[in-house]
DNA sequence: GAGATAGGTGTGGTCTGACCACTAAAAAAC
DNA sequence: GTTTTTTAGTGGTCAGACCACACCTATCTC
């Protein structure tokens, strides 16, 4: 009998091979969003292990957003979303002020990364898309700056972003301001393309006008 | 006898209680980082819950780099760092075709927001010292770069651009040019505080001249 | 035949008890 | 006093037992 405990050194433990197992067999099945996984118990014979060790491997992953378990159904693979794992590290980490100023300092920094993205590559027809949105009031502030960051069209800012959104926002409670007009401003500065105007409205529109000179 | 489970419309798995306990816990004995918390089975009757459940709860958070647990020693809350976890979150994530692409990009946009952030933050002090050490060859390209990404003075930056570098390395076959006279030009460009001229070093050290009114 | 009902099966959720491997501290031996 | 041995405590893992729930299917009722 082989374990999978017995093809290391042993000084991993079963519950993170199993995760390193699982990150393999997604990859190969090629297995997306909403796809089922193999139940606690397969999982169990097929990799010699125990099922407690595997259902570790599994809460784990499920904590961190990866995964989603319903009773009676099975474990499915979940689109990631961050924002119950952020709260979570957020109680445990955000504590010293430090910590609060980086993330927002890379938060803006990153929107305005996103910005220049937007202003070298998005076409008319797409900003024309979201101004429509925005004109019909279905979007807030933080579903427009989404929309935007996705026509940055770089996958991992979007991923960042959305992380860093959910931190920005416990630690900074507030803006209900959805300031529609502004908003309007600067999606009208990016379908020209002028950057100088869409920096000045994006400072505006994070109440940076102070700051202004800094980034 | 009152369980955990009881105490809750039975809609919240055990497991997830027990990390919301901990966390109190944590926070009411003002525990930091290197302390240590109860044994598995103590927690176990404390909570009236049953070991494995506690195990759950305290593997998903070792899996989040929130504790640590050593073998015939116990459990210790540990400093976070989230290297791991930015690290199994992007294999999950980075799957994609395009993927390659986007981490490249991002590094470059990241790295150029440290070079803003560079020129407005750091002293000339610091950024002499990293000039005698790049004068001495102590430093490669990719340690140059991390000191000039530490003095930016951001640590949630320095922890993605090091995640970022591997993917990069990885992707990049690689560039074993090191110039130092560019370099050094680089920094020189840094302490003069000209913004102009940084960046377009800076192109010029990553070979992005031909893409230079693209970022 | 259509619909409602009752089982059966598979799944996650949880607990218990049993080992093992390892560490550190106490006890014993010198 | 120093070394060795024992012992108690801790995490690591497994196996088996229930439970609650979702889904399917065969059966019953009309």
């Amino acid at each position: 009998m082989v374990k999978v405990s017995d093809s290391l050194v042993a000084n991993t433990k079963v519950y993170l091979e199993i995760v390193k197992q699982l990150r393999e067999m997604i990859s190969a099945d090629n297995l997306k969003s909403g796809d089922k996984i193999p139940s606690e118990r397969e999982l169990s014979e097929r990799l010699n292990v125990g099922r407690s060790s595997v259902r570790e491997a599994l809460r784990a992953l499920e904590l961190l957003g990866l995964i989603e378990t319903r009773r009676g159904e099975g474990t499915f693979i979940r689109d990631f979303q961050g924002n119950q794992l952020v709260q979570l590290l957020g109680t445990f980490i955000l504590q010293d002020e430090k910590a609060k100023h980086d993330v927002i300092e890379t938060m803006y920094l990153i929107e305005m990364d996103c910005l220049r993205l937007v202003l070298n590559r998005a076409d008319e027809k797409q900003l024309l898309k979201v101004k429509s949105l925005v004109e019909q009031n279905q979007l807030n502030d933080d579903e427009f700056f989404y929309q935007l960051i996705k026509l940055a069209d770089n996958f991992l800012f979007s991923r960042i972003w959305l992380i860093l959104k959910d931190y920005y926002n416990s630690v900074q409670p507030k803006n209900v301001v959805y300031n529609r007009n502004i908003i309007l401003q600067l999606i009208e500065a990016l379908i020209v393309k002028d950057e100088k105007w869409t920096f000045s409205i994006y400072r505006q529109l994070r109440n940076l006008s102070i700051l202004s000179d800094k980034y």
